[in-house]
DNA sequence: TCTGTCTAGATAGGACCC
DNA sequence: TCTGGGGTCCTATCTAGA
C-alpha cells in the first residue's frame, strides 16, 4: 500500500510517495501541502544541550515526587522503562529508582522554541505555532521539492540548534499531525529520538488513517473513546464507515467533525495569530491546605501574576474566575463579571477572595486553587490617585513588573519604588 | 397587567490539547 | 496509582429583557 522507501539523514522516515504537487496556488481545488513539525522530547533535548552529562540517561523534567509533581517530558532512556509524560512523578520514580529529576526551566525552553519558530518563519510567513514545541507550515506556494525542503529543515534544526524533530506532511493539518505521530511511533531507534518523517499523498488520507486507533483523532480523548468503544468503534476506519447522520445524532456537532476527520477531510486554514482569550494561574499544594490565610496569600500572589501578565500584553479582562479542587479531586469553578475590565491586582484579588468565601466552608481543606481572568479586551482606565499622572505611573509599574519578573516577585514591590 | 416566547449573556462544568 | 499547569472550546442551564 505505502512505500517505506529509504533512509536519509537520521535514518527513519516513511515516504509514501516520492513527491507532492509543488507550488500549487490556493482556492482552485488543488491540494495544499501542510508540514507539521514536532520537537522530539523537547524539554529534555534542551536540558541535554546545557547538561551533556544527562545524555543517554533516564531523566525526567517535572515536579518533585513528594510535591504531587508530574512528568512534563522524559528522556528516551526513561521512556524505555515505561515512563511517560503526565505520569505522576512518584510513579515514575517507582518504575526507575535511578530516575534523575530535573526541575523545568520554562524561560530557557521558550528561548529555544523561539529560535525554531524563527527558522520556520524564514521559510514562510504561513506558520501556525500550536504549542511550545509544535507548529504547522503551509508550504503550498514554495517552489521547491517539498520532501527535500522538509528534510533540509529537519537537518538544520538538528545541526544548528542541536534539537531533534519529527515531521509529517499531508494535504491538511489533521493528517499532517497524525503523520508525525505515526512516524514517531514506528521508530525502531532504541533510546534515541525518532527523527520521523512521514508523507501522506493527497487522495490517500482516509486510507492512511483507517487502521489507526480512534483516539489518535483530534478531539477523541478518554471519554469519547470509551463511548466509541461501546459502539464497537475502535479504529478511525470504523468511524469513517459509520453513517454521518448517526454520529451527529450521538455526538452532536462533534459527530460531524468526527466523521469528516475520519475521512481525512480537514479544511482548517493556517492561523498565524491568536488572540489571548484568558489568563490564569493555579497552584496544587504539596499538602492540602485548611488555613484561610494561606489560601488568601496564594490568591494574592496569583492575582498579582495574572495582573502583571495582562499589563505586559496591554490587556484587561472583565470576568474573574476561581478554580478550587477539594482533596477528593472534585473541582469547581465560580466566576463574576465586573462592571469594567481590569488589569489591577487588587480588583482581581478582591473578586477572587469573595468567590472563594462563597463556596468554601471555614477550615475546609483545599488541594488546588487558581485565579483567571477572561472577557479580554483593551484596558479601561479610571482616574485614581495612582493613575493621575498616569503615563508616569504606568511607566513605573512596567519597571516594577520587569524587575519582579527578573528577580522574583518578593524582591521589589510598588511601595519600594 | 399578565403571560408566553425568543434571544443574548452569564455561569458552571466537562472534555480536550500540549 | 493517584492524578500539574495553562489554555481553548463546547454544552447545558439559568436569567433578564424585549
Amino acid at each position: 500500500m505505502f512505500n517505506n522507501l529509504t533512509n536519509q539523514f537520521h535514518g527513519h522516515f516513511f515516504l509514501f510517495s516520492p513527491e507532492l504537487p509543488a507550488g500549487l496556488p490556493y482556492n482552485i481545488g488543488m491540494p495544499r501541502t501542510i508540514l507539521h513539525l514536532d520537537l522530539d522530547a523537547f524539554y529534555c533535548s534542551v536540558e541535554e544541550i546545557h547538561r551533556p552529562e544527562l545524555r543517554g540517561k533516564p531523566f525526567a523534567v517535572g515536579g518533585k515526587p513528594d510535591e504531587r509533581g508530574v512528568v512534563a517530558s522524559c528522556s528516551y532512556a526513561a521512556r524505555a522503562l515505561g515512563i511517560r509524560s503526565a505520569m505522576p512523578m512518584s510513579r515514575a520514580v517507582r518504575l526507575c529508582r535511578n530516575l534523575i529529576i530535573v526541575p523545568g526551566r520554562h524561560r530557557l525552553y521558550s528561548e529555544y522554541s523561539e529560535k525554531v519558530m524563527e527558522k520556520l518563519r524564514n521559510l514562510t510567513p504561513l506558520v501556525e505555532q500550536i504549542s511550545i514545541d509544535e507548529a504547522f507550515l503551509d508550504i503550498t506556494d514554495i517552489q521547491a521539492d517539498k520532501t527535500r525542503l522538509a528534510l533540509d529543515l529537519q537537518q538544520s534544526i538538528r545541526t544548528e540548534l542541536s534539537l531533534p524533530s519529527s515531521l509529517g506532511m499531508a494535504s491538511n493539518k489533521l493528517v499532517a499531525k497524525i503523520a508525525t505521530e505515526v512516524g514517531k511511533k514506528s521508530s525502531k531507534r532504541k533510546n534515541e529520538p525518532p527523527f520521523g518523517f512521514t508523507v501522506v499523498p493527497a487522495g490517500e488520507e482516509a486510507q492512511f488513517l483507517a487502521p489507526l486507533p480512534a483516539d489518535m483523532l483530534w478531539g477523541v480523548g478518554p471519554k469519547t473513546n470509551a463511548r466509541l468503544a461501546e459502539l464497537g468503534i475502535h479504529t478511525i476506519g470504523d468511524i469513517a464507515r459509520w453513517p454521518e447522520k448517526e454520529l451527529i445524532a450521538l455526538f452532536g456537532e462533534n459527530g460531524r467533525d468526527l466523521w469528516r476527520h475520519a475521512n481525512g477531510v480537514d479544511n482548517r486554514p493556517i492561523v498565524t495569530e491568536y488572540e489571548t482569550k484568558s489568563v490564569s494561574q493555579e497552584t496544587t499544594f504539596s499538602v492540602d491546605i485548611r488555613d484561610g490565610k494561606v489560601l488568601e496569600k496564594t490568591l494574592r500572589e496569583q492575582a498579582r501574576d495574572v495582573a502583571r501578565q495582562l499589563r505586559k500584553n496591554g490587556l484587561a479582562g472583565k470576568t474573574v474566575k476561581i478554580k478550587i479542587r477539594w482533596p477528593d479531586f472534585t473541582t469547581l469553578t465560580r466566576q463574576v463579571t465586573l462592571p469594567t475590565s481590569t488589569d489591577n491586582e487588587d480588583e482581581i484579588y478582591r473578586a477572587a477572595v469573595k468567590l472563594m468565601n462563597a463556596v468554601r466552608k471555614p477550615n475546609q481543606a483545599v488541594r488546588l486553587i487558581g485565579v483567571g481572568v477572561s472577557g479580554i479586551g483593551a484596558p479601561v482606565r479610571q482616574l485614581s490617585l495612582w493613575d493621575v499622572g498616569s503615563e508616569k505611573s504606568r511607566k513605573l509599574q512596567e519597571v516594577v513588573d520587569e524587575l519582579q519578573e527578573k528577580y522574583g516577585r518578593d524582591v521589589i514591590r510598588r511601595g519600594d519604588t
